[in-house]
DNA sequence: CAAATAGTGTCTTTGAGACATTATGCG
DNA sequence: CGCATAATGTCTCAAAGACACTATTTG
């Protein structure tokens, strides 16, 4: 705080002391949270590891606009917290656990998002470890369900024209939990030309989710996947103790494809501490169990 | 548009009909902007060639808040805007300037970085190639500067304890522009424990940067130092012809560190497309003239 | 032994880092 | 010729990708 007087001859104290903000319009603002953790689909032969599904959590809207869809678990900032306090709160209030891993993920304020009025949405990223997924939906476990996601490019196009090029992507997110679908489309375009350049996403169809929920998901797992390569984000999703082919699965579910196992290995064991601990009654050779090992850079 | 009904009975149409906003208190939402460009240093040997600096583009203030210090250009989202377009709009007031490159940095939302009201700020990195450097500040070039940017790590540790470790980093910012001279220092910890993963960044000192914008400025650095190593962005800060020593001479001024010319080259000859134009009247050997060639992926 | 996974060895290719060498224009 | 930069060559080392091989448990 200063002592230079404004033109009206005004300290910065004095100055504020008369503020009062004026009355042009304000968007609201959404906190979003695209919950997503890693857990094992069933497996009937006994021999057989468990494969890995990437879960989102979802609510079921049970009232205007979007009745019926579904929705990311969110809800309204409020004065005298961060978006990133109003992300965890509600996170709390959503699945009840705290120890989460919580990435700003990016602002989306298309003024026309939301059909009621103005809002703008924060999106967030949480990553939840696996070991508490029982912990189902807060308060009314009603309408909360995790959904598999599967993320697919069904398209890619580049065009290149002088000076520049437009490149476009195709996406297919769908969501499955038990009987119920939902599927959307989301393109992506790039487009680069001597007047700059542009990022675009759009809903192309839409069947079942919320808002522009759709693009969000799409985002948020379209960021994991890079982020996955060069950072310990993953280790968010392990419970305490896990193999080295549980890592990968986790790896393998995100990027949306099969790694090798050596290689793997070589490049991520550095995330992994051996425990004396092993698996046991598997119907096969019993592997180490490790915990998490955080880089430091 | 469904035409599911709610509790009361209103289809969607009917509800978004009857629907006012509520009353709740809303934040404002500013979008401020970090307009990098890289220029020439002036060099008196004239055989020798000039160095590269980055450029920031700062406004001092002429009103409360913050009087008499120094902010990133940026003004208030309006409504049926999103953001995006109002950095577009509010750089072309600023600068006049059309072709840019423009990216999503992050929305700090502390409900007390403005000392008036609740402001979010929704931050972008803007950069601009330096032909268009001379396009002096907009309406009245009065307050408007291109500051050189200094940012250094100036200390750096890891605590370790179980289960998770802290990582404290220090940075020194320093802004020069003639005699003027603005610094920060900020604090970045990430800690990561069983309890989860944070990241805060903190201004622990302040000398003529307004509001949280030390903050922004250096998240904006770091961000662009980080994406500068495995995309095209370097090649928005270049101007339509330029030689292989000017991309490298960018990348330095952006890593704030020397990089060994050969492999250099090898890394990123990717990005330019040779000419059969060359630089003269140099007092040594010419050098070929490339063009930006912008990556699909 | 068969099924199934655990864990390791190794070859090739790629690319980063570091340094050295040759080339060229200007005064 | 000497300065200063341009442009390329090469050696080393580390890591990614691909595949093969050995080890160990249970029924």
């Amino acid at each position: 705080m200063n002592e230079f007087k404004d033109k009206n001859g005004l300290t910065e104290e004095q100055f504020l002391a008369s503020y009062h903000p004026g009355d042009y319009p304000k968007p609201s603002v959404a906190v979003d949270m695209a919950i997503f953790s890693a857990a094992d689909k069933k497996e009937d032969n006994y021999r057989k590891l468990p494969e890995k599904e990437l879960k989102l959590l979802m609510i079921k809207r049970g009232g205007h606009p979007c009745i019926g869809t579904w929705a990311l678990p969110g809800g309204f900032v409020e004065p005298d917290e961060t978006t990133e306090q109003s992300a965890l709160r509600e996170l709390h209030e959503e699945t009840g656990v705290d120890n989460i891993y919580l990435e700003q993920l990016y602002t989306f304020s298309d003024p026309h998002r939301d059909p009621r009025t103005w809002v703008m949405s924060c999106s967030y990223i949480a990553l939840i470890n696996s070991e508490n997924l029982n912990v189902e939906a807060g308060d009314d476990a009603k309408d909360a369900q995790w959904f598999t996601v599967k993320l697919d490019t069904v398209s890619q196009h580049t065009s290149e024209y002088d000076g520049g090029f437009e490149k476009n992507t195709e996406y297919s997110l769908k969501l499955l939990s038990g009987d119920t679908v939902l599927s959307a489309v989301i393109s992506h375009s790039f487009i680069r030309s001597s007047n700059g350049s542009q990022n675009k996403y759009e809903i192309i169809k839409n069947d079942g989710i919320a808002f522009d929920h759709a693009k969000i998901i799409t985002y948020a797992v379209l960021r994991l996947r890079g982020k996955v390569q060069y950072t310990d984000i993953a280790l968010n999703l392990m419970p305490e103790y896990f193999t080295l082919t549980q890592l990968q699965q986790v790896y393998e579910i995100i990027l949306g494809k099969p790694l090798i196992k050596a290689p793997f290995r070589r490049k991520y064991c550095m995330l992994a501490e051996p425990t004396d601990k092993q698996t046991a009654d598997a119907g096969h050779r019993p592997s180490q169990l490790f915990r998490k090992k955080w880089m430091s850079d």
